[in-house]
DNA sequence: TGTAGTAGTGGGTAAATGTGGGTAAATGTG
DNA sequence: CACATTTACCCACATTTACCCACTACTACA
């Protein structure tokens, strides 16, 4: 699925140029229709595509909904998830309200995940990249997954 | 349903413009008919589809009413639940118990939580918010089903 | 190294949306 | 029953957004 980093920069209206090199896989997965979120850990944007996010959102509504942590995550995740459209040249409007919590001024940084994309603004996820490198060198408290992982 | 976050200025006269994204849906529903009521756990308001509120309603009264408990639930939100209809302009007038309820002057933010909205007073929310995200990260107490969720 | 095609960027414009407020009907009150 | 207040409906304006077109910078290939 969607990997690698790219460098962007937001013009003056808050619009995302999405690398070329996604459009098609983006256009056949969904047609254009993204959806975009907030990360709970991280002041970054999660960005899915359509089809994966209703997934996840299901299973997001399915929490037990008198559970104070459920509630949380629901309000946080589900509340700030919007609906975009790429538009004739593939770039994404962000909403100023998400904008606004991750931070991302000009220049910020898309981040292939998976299934997903995360949208950090460059400045943070230069730091936070230092950050993981300096904790991952430590070598401590990996579970045994990583452990036996073989690269 | 409905999803994302909507910073809405609200007019001198209480009026709240229904974001235009969610506004056919909302008609089709409901035809513009909604319900609104106080959330028991925070200092916002519970934005339902007529149809959507009326299933919860009879399940608040099925509760068994000698219940201390069950009678308090019955009397804040039923007691607290109103009809709106929209606008022409797509607007609902908030009533004024309402508003003070929830401590709107202004600045609000309506929340899509998927079969209803949430209405907050935009500085209530972003105080709310950060409380959340800092307990989030605390990642201690969280449910089982949670635990195992991967976004 | 030139040229063509693609990608990224900037911005204009028309349509849609959000906002404000006037007025008449409806409601509640003395 | 008359009055004051509130609400619903309507119109008009300001702002924002979506869509489109044009320009520039690369890249790839001849």
């Amino acid at each position: 699925m969607f990997r690698g980093v790219s460098p962007i920069n937001l013009d003056a209206k808050g619009r995302m140029a999405v690398p070329a090199r996604y459009r098609d896989k983006i256009t056949e997965l969904c047609c254009g229709e993204l959806v975009a979120t907030i990360d709970t850990e991280e002041r970054c944007l999660l960005l899915y595509p359509l089809a994966e996010w209703e997934e996840i959102q299901e299973k997001i509504e399915a929490l037990p909904s008198f559970n104070p942590a459920a509630r949380r995550i629901q309000r946080l995740l589900i509340g700030h998830a919007t609906d975009l459209n790429m538009d004739g040249n593939g770039r994404l409007l962000l909403p100023a309200p998400l904008r606004e919590y991750a931070e991302l001024s000009k220049e910020i940084v898309l981040l292939g995940q998976g299934n997903k994309f995360e949208i950090w603004s460059e400045e943070r996820w230069l730091a936070t990249r230092e950050e993981y490198l300096a904790e991952a060198s430590g070598g401590a408290e990996l579970p045994e997954e990583l452990q036996n992982l073989s690269l």
